[in-house]
RNA sequence: UCUAUGUCU
C-alpha cells in the first residue's frame, strides 16, 4: 500500500484527481486494502484540485470502511474548503473535530487564518489567531508568515514588521517564505529602501538566497523601477552560482 | 507513505 499511497500523493501536484482515483481503484482491484494514509492522500488530491465535495466523499467512504478521520484528515479537508472560500464550512469542520475529541493544531489554525486572509476577512482571521493562543497552541513560522502576508496585503507595514520581530521572540527563525514575503510586499508597494533593508537583514541573519529568493528580489526591485538594483541582484545571483530560470 | 504559510506560478 505504501507504493500506491506514494503515487496517489504525487497526484496532488497538477491536480491529477482522475489519475489518483484510478490508481485508487487499481489498488483495490489488485487486492490491496486502502489504509488511513491512502484515504488521506486521496482526500488531499481532491482538495488540491479544488473539489471539496469529492474530498468530503472520501471522508465518508473512509469512515464507512472503518477508519476514523485523524487530525491530518480534518486539516486536509479544512484546507480544501478554505481554499475554495467556504470558510463557514471549514469552521464547522473544526468544531466537528473538537466534538470528536481531536484538538485543532497549528496546521488547523494556520489554514483557517490564511483562508480568512484570502477572503479579506481580517477580523475573523485575528479571531482565529486569538482562539489559537487561548487554546494554548503555539504559532510557528508558518503562522507568522500568514500574518505577515495579511498585514502586508493590507499595507499595514508597521504591524507586519512587528510580527517579524515576534518571530525571534518566539524562538522561531525566519525562513525562505518569510524573506520572500517581505521582499514581495515591499516590492509591490514600490518601497525600494525597505526592500534593501530586508535584503541587508537577510544577509546579516546568514540566510543563503536560492533561486526563488533572487527572483523575488529582482521582481521587487523591478516593481520599484530600480533597474540598476535589479541588475545588481541578477549579478549576485550569477556570482552565487545560482542558475536563472 | 498523508495535512498548513511565500515569490507572477
Amino acid at each position: 500500500a505504501y507504493t500506491y499511497n506514494t503515487i496517489i500523493s504525487c497526484c496532488r501536484r497538477g491536480s491529477l484527481y482522475e489519475e489518483a482515483k484510478s490508481i485508487f481503484e487499481e489498488m483495490k482491484l489488485a487486492g490491496y486494502v486502502p489504509d488511513k494514509v491512502t484515504y488521506n492522500a486521496l482526500l488531499d488530491v481532491y482538495g488540491k484540485s479544488r473539489r471539496p465535495k469529492e474530498a468530503m466523499e472520501v471522508l465518508m467512504e473512509m469512515e464507512a470502511n472503518g477508519f476514523s478521520p485523524s487530525i491530518v484528515t480534518y486539516n486536509s479537508l479544512i484546507s480544501a474548503y478554505a481554499r475554495d472560500g467556504l470558510l463557514e464550512e471549514a469552521i464547522r469542520l473544526k468544531d466537528q473535530m473538537l466534538e470528536r475529541g481531536i484538538k485543532p493544531d497549528v496546521f488547523t489554525y494556520t489554514t483557517l487564518l490564511s483562508g480568512y486572509e484570502k477572503a479579506g476577512k481580517d477580523e475573523s482571521a485575528m479571531r482565529v489567531f486569538e482562539e489559537m493562543r487561548d487554546a494554548g497552541c503555539k504559532p510557528n513560522i508558518c503562522t507568522f508568515n500568514a500574518l505577515i502576508k495579511m498585514y502586508g496585503n493590507r499595507g499595514k507595514f508597521t504591524e507586519m514588521m512587528k510580527i517579524f520581530d515576534d518571530i525571534k521572540e518566539c524562538g522561531c527563525t525566519a525562513d525562505v517564505v518569510t524573506w520572500n514575503t517581505l521582499l514581495a510586499v515591499f516590492g509591490q508597494n514600490g518601497m525600494d529602501s525597505e526592500v534593501y533593508g530586508v535584503f541587508k537583514e537577510m544577509r546579516r541573519s546568514g540566510f543563503v538566497a536560492e533561486r526563488d529568493t533572487f527572483n523575488t528580489l529582482i521582481s521587487a526591485y523591478s516593481r520599484c523601477g530600480s533597474f540598476d538594483q535589479a541588475m545588481a541582484m541578477y549579478k549576485s545571483m550569477l556570482d552565487a552560482g545560482v542558475a536563472p530560470d
